[in-house]
DNA sequence: TTGAAAGCGGTACCAT
DNA sequence: ATGGTACCGCTTTCAA
């Protein structure tokens, strides 16, 4: 383990100051033609990389946010990540992944992480409000798919319409009546979202609620032991509206294990538009998130505030659309 | 945004010296019940905590590990984080994620990372081995699924046995003789390995390989499009080993939307044993990787190696147990 | 243009 | 047991 060189190997080595070296490595600051030579020479012989930790402990600010997320998997955060760290590239600015697990040492988690990153990007309600708007005291924080909260900046998309407008699809164009909704909404605003538009529907076509929504996990296995358990209590509705593609995939599965053709037999919608959706018989009728962008907007607004200079400029709040994917398993 | 009260502030407010709050705080040093009571009413009521970055300057020792993955989603990843965390769960040390995306800005982001730990867990090759040793040389890093290096620790499990078990089953009990590997193994030493096992116990059972690796990525949408690919080729192979489960899943959909019938017209294997892998129908024969213990052992490893006494000692290999799990889509 | 020096927020050694 | 202080690596005023 090499011992690492710091800024006064260099300056002794190009026969200079520790500033002059700084004025050099951060560049913005005049040093004439000569020294800088020197300095270079010197930068590169020894290989010369500036602690962060110095750097941040002078600055008083970390180069680096954060993305807390309720867990690995599911296309969203991927494509949440991927717009996330599209945006942060190459602006000097790296970022921490946290991935939520035991919600006991989470708290701890997130608090740790607060004191090493400017600012957060947390998804979810799973972060407790608590902590989240002590964190936001200190920095800017924007909450993707969670509660609206007048602490933290915020991106949403539009959950209600869309689950609305699928559940209106189902209502209206196939004259279903006998409707499910499966998925877990519990901890997740978005879901609950979803699950409200899917009620308005119902309501606004004056069609009584005749099953409470099937909790499930938002995984393929979820929907798959949900939907089991509705077929094995007996008597399936005639339509479902997953919380999830995932959800609708793992309900797929296990009607088809159960011998129950979709969309003849059961008629259903997912959420998200993941990969598989378009490819898989039937291809599943969705509503298509755009993962990217609120990964991506997420990160703009991040940076932004994160300028010391726009801080009391209020908070940013913004709802991204949706586009309904009308393809087969809903019975077109 | 509030300004962070210091060490100072709280001596101040105690009436005592900055040492003696750092001998509360980090409480490895005598002090009398009487100071004691006064810098911890002081501590709570300025609600004091010691910034990380301060802390890791005088230590040179920042108390946070790096946890680097290919990628979100995969049951593996998920697993190993689990027990990744658990581990470090109460040593006071916390861990970073990193997820590859752009292969270019990776290494930048990987070196970033370097900076702000004491250690890396890195998961495949994905990482180029050049930076990866070059980091090896300032902190022990430990390689998980990845080529053997003697610059770094490493953790993997019997990928070759397993998948050599696996395809054995298929020559042997099944009578095979036709079968393909699914699975893109360029960048992944592990499926690699599963590619030679598969190989490996063709040529023992001196079957010819009549079909090149059907390359796919490692997920159920791949699995898909793999799948897919094979039967518009027309004329499918008896079996079928895939490098992951996810993918086994993908084919299992494309052959179910084809009309073909797992296992009656073809059989199949898959890897990892994913939760989804026993529920459905026919249920996965596959071989389980012990996700949890190899997070786990990595931590321990990592923890082991970052007190700076040990540093010295060689580095430690560990290979882990694979367990065959013989179910429906094989045949049996 | 360049250097000396004062911090940034802690820790730990050396006195007392 | 406690306080004073040098130091960790870097940035940034202030002088020269």
């Amino acid at each position: 383990m090499t011992p690492s060189i710091t800024i006064r190997d260099v300056a002794r080595r190009a026969g200079v100051s520790v500033a002059t070296v700084s004025r050099v490595t951060s560049g913005n600051a005049k040093v004439s033609e000569d020294t800088l030579n020197r300095v270079n020479a010197a930068l590169t012989s020894l290989g010369y990389e500036p602690s962060r930790l110095g750097q941040a402990l002078a600055l008083k600010r970390h180069n680096a946010f954060a993305l807390v997320l309720p867990g690995l998997g599911g296309a969203l955060f991927a494509g949440l990540l991927k717009g996330f760290e599209a945006t942060l590239a190459g602006t000097g600015i790296t970022f921490h992944v946290l991935v939520a697990q035991d919600p006991d040492r989470f708290q701890t988690q997130l608090k740790d992480l607060s004191t090493r990153v400017d600012g957060m990007c947390v998804f979810g309600s799973f972060a407790g409000d608590g902590i989240v708007s002590t964190i936001a005291d200190r920095m800017p924080i924007v909450r993707v798919a969670g509660n609206p909260d007048a602490a933290t900046h915020s991106v949403n998309v539009t959950n209600f319409e869309a689950a609305r407008g699928l559940t209106r699809h189902l209502l209206g164009e196939h004259g279903l009546r006998d409707l499910l909704f499966l998925g877990e909404a519990a901890q997740s605003p978005d879901v609950q979202q979803r699950l409200q538009g899917f009620q308005d529907a119902l309501a606004e076509a004056q069609v009584e609620v005749r099953r409470p929504a099937e909790p499930c996990s938002l995984t393929e296995a979820g929907g798959f032991k949900a939907m089991r358990a509705i077929l094995d209590r007996g008597g399936r509705p005639e339509g479902l509206v997953c919380a999830t593609d995932e959800v609708a995939l793992g309900a797929l599965l296990a009607c088809s294990a159960a011998g129950i053709s979709v969309p003849g037999d059961l008629k259903m919608t997912g959420f998200d538009d993941i990969e598989l959706a378009s490819l898989i018989t039937p291809s599943l009728t969705t509503a298509r998130q755009p993962f990217h962008d609120i990964g991506a907007r997420s990160a703009e607004i991040l940076l932004e505030r994160a300028r010391p200079a726009l801080q009391g400029t209020g908070m940013e709040s913004m709802c991204l659309p949706t586009e309904l994917i009308i393809r087969q398993s809903c019975g077109c």
